[in-house]
RNA sequence: GGUCCCGUGGUGUAGCGGUUAACAUGCGGCCCUGUCAAGGCCGAGAUCGCGGGUUCGAAUCCCGUCGGGGCCGCCA
């Protein structure tokens, strides 16, 4: 037998007893007359103390950081000054009997016992080392109970756990797809899916009702650091539901969760805050704002109409939006400063940025001279800026102004420390636009996806305004993350039509691409809608993480690699032809 | 596709035009009976990612390239 406890749960209620122990040698401190072991598994730290004028524990002082040792010995109680407060077993320690290398380990590339920063390549290339430190130990404990209590709470309400494939089929909209060579089909390919979408709806279908799945999900596109190719959602849908019965249900689970696994956050608000997407535009520049501070947008057109500076005149004649932020406490900025953030802004694409320090010696900024006095009133008597503050100004395309102020926001929360690490800022963003006008391809685009049920009051504007119509889609977002997001769906085949129609889907291609769909509806579907919380970010977020791949065990550099295993790899010649694949590498440009 | 930042012993850093390339930790050896980041002494270990250029002289400046990270585009 090679343990009969684990390092982390002995106490003194065990003083006495003959144990048998296996783990790492997480320090080994050797006096010479007496060698010190802590022996370290996932359930913690004990001392092991060997006296090496036993040769049965010789072994202790030979042992060196992660070898992996077996120990006997008994439990005895530390003497009297001894004990050591920072460690959970630290009233008690294991004089040793026996000491035996189950496996000794080379000198490790980086400390296990250390929590030192180590570049994140050697981490990524050494990941089953990286796991067995004590951080990433966490964060995947973490993850799983995140998950369990998902699985709990939703099974108790009735919820269904269903899989659907990973083999599935290319849809024309939304994110690249991971094709998959069919051996059997020639030339044909399956997708891997990027949500289970259009299986759930069917699953509604089929009369489950309350469906849910920790699904993997796989896109094609560039990784962030909020972003992997792969990566996993909560997936849940409901039938005979409106909106709120999905965001209550949802806000139920996670405010529950929150309570007994994080109980050292505190939300911001219960019941969450709802925004429209309108809203959270208007005020913060983004559809995911982090609500834990202020620093909202200000719109000034109203009070820069009659101005005589040219910049905004121009802006606001070609129906732009002249907006700020107020930068508290940062009237005494230098030129450089100031310089670096114009950088800055115009890096997100902005044209310029306009200043206006008020300092305890008066007005000061790039915009102070083309601003009247009674502009500056107005600015601080809508804004609440004060002696001591810098008003950023964007002028430009309300989407440039909204995105470069929204980014500044971010920037000065970081800066200034104006966000509580603590505070979980949930909130709920509702009343999307359904659709999206794509410049470069003339066409529309689904705002969220195409089976979002519009707005019924605004049915009528497919004919007149499509930008206008609104959706029943609705996002989760905190600390100014998307965490998820989710829509009630179409069930009624005309509306679903109108949509495609608009999307500019040819019939051939609606039934090739979606005809399954469309005929599955024909044959009772119900009212019903869902959402998609995204596990990885939630839990990177639960975590104080920065970013997704510090709560993924394995997961993929920027480029898309796998620095461990060296994925992707060539595949041999009898693969490829078996698949029916030529490579064609030629082009490298 | 674009853009910015970073590459110095195993790991983390210093050095930023002339150094035997420094420090910590880890590693090896010796000493040490109560430590818990144990301590003390000794030692090994880096052609400064790679290639080219500038210079009397390059870790240091320039160009390119490779690797890693952040952001924009992209992510229905």
């Amino acid at each position: 037998m090679y343990r009969t406890h684990t390092c982390g749960e002995l106490r003194p209620l065990h003083v006495g007893q003959t144990v048998t122990l296996a783990g790492w040698v997480h320090r080994q401190r050797d006096h010479g007359g007496i060698t010190f072991l802590d022996l370290r598994d996932r359930y913690g730290i004990v001392q092991v103390v060997a006296d090496p004028s036993r040769p049965e524990v010789h072994a202790a002082q030979e042992a060196r950081a992660e070898w992996v040792l077996g120990v006997t010995g008994v439990v005895r109680r530390r003497p009297a000054g001894a004990e050591n407060p920072h460690l959970a077993t630290g009233e008690i320690e294991i004089e040793a009997t026996r000491v035996e290398v189950l496996n000794p380990a080379k000198p490790l590339p980086f400390l296990i016992n250390k929590d030192e920063e180590t570049e994140e390549a050697v981490r990524l290339k050494y990941r089953y080392l990286d796991l067995r430190r004590e951080r990433m130990q966490r964060n995947i404990i973490l993850r799983h109970k995140v998950v369990k209590f998902i699985r709990d709470y939703l099974s108790e309400r009735g919820f269904i756990e269903i899989e659907t494939p990973m083999l599935f089929k290319t849809t024309p909209e939304g994110a690249r797809d991971y094709l998959v060579p069919s051996r059997l089909q020639p030339g044909m390919f399956y997708a891997l899916p990027q949500s289970p979408q259009q299986l759930k709806q069917l699953l509604m279908v089929a009369g489950f009702d309350r469906y849910f799945q920790i699904a993997r999900c796989l896109r094609d596109e560039d990784l962030r650091g909020d972003r992997q190719p792969e990566f996993t959602q909560l997936d849940l849908e409901m039938s005979f539901v409106e909106r709120d019965d999905v965001l209550d249900m949802v806000e139920g689970l996670f405010t529950a969760m929150v309570k007994q696994l994080l109980p050292h956050k505190r939300l911001l608000a219960s019941p969450w805050p709802r925004l429209t997407y309108r809203q959270a535009v208007e005020r913060f520049g983004t559809d995911k704002p982090d609500l834990r501070f202020g620093m909202e947008l200000y719109t000034l057109n109203d009070i820069f109409a009659q101005t005589d500076f040219m910049v905004f005149q121009n802006v606001l004649k070609s129906g732009g939006v002249i907006k700020c932020i107020v930068a508290p406490g940062c009237a005494d900025y230098t030129r450089k400063e100031v310089d670096d953030l114009t950088t800055f802004c115009k890096e997100q694409g902005a044209k310029g940025l306009a200043t206006l320090a008020l300092t305890a010696e008066g007005v000061k900024g790039t915009a102070q001279k083309f601003i009247k006095p009674q502009e500056e009133q107005a600015i601080q008597s809508l804004t609440g800026a004060q002696t001591g503050d810098l008003v950023l100004f964007i002028a430009d395309s309300a989407a440039v102004a909204n995105k470069t102020l929204s980014a500044l926001r971010l920037l000065f929360r970081d800066r200034l420390k104006l966000a509580d690490p603590n505070l979980l800022a949930f909130a709920w963003v509702v009343d999307f636009p359904m659709f999206e006008y794509n410049e470069e391809e003339k066409k529309w685009d689904a705002a969220h996806h195409p089976f979002t049920m519009p707005k019924m009051e605004d049915l009528p504007k497919f004919e007149t305004d499509p930008s206008q119509i609104l959706s029943d889609a609705y996002d989760m977002v905190l600390n100014g993350y998307e965490t998820a997001s989710g829509s009630i769906r179409i069930h009624r085949p005309d509306i679903q039509q109108k949509v495609f129609q608009l999307l500019g889907l040819k019939d051939e291609e609606i039934q090739a691409k979606f005809g399954h769909m469309i005929e599955a509806f024909q044959y009772g579907a119900p009212p019903h809608g869902g959402m998609a919380p995204g596990i990885d970010r939630l839990v990177m977020i639960f975590a104080d993480e920065p970013n997704i791949r510090e709560v993924i065990a394995f997961p993929k550099n920027q480029a898309g690699r796998d620095l461990m295993a060296d994925a992707p790899s060539p595949a041999s010649e009898k693969q490829l032809n078996e698949l029916h694949i030529r490579l064609d590498l030629k082009k490298t440009d």
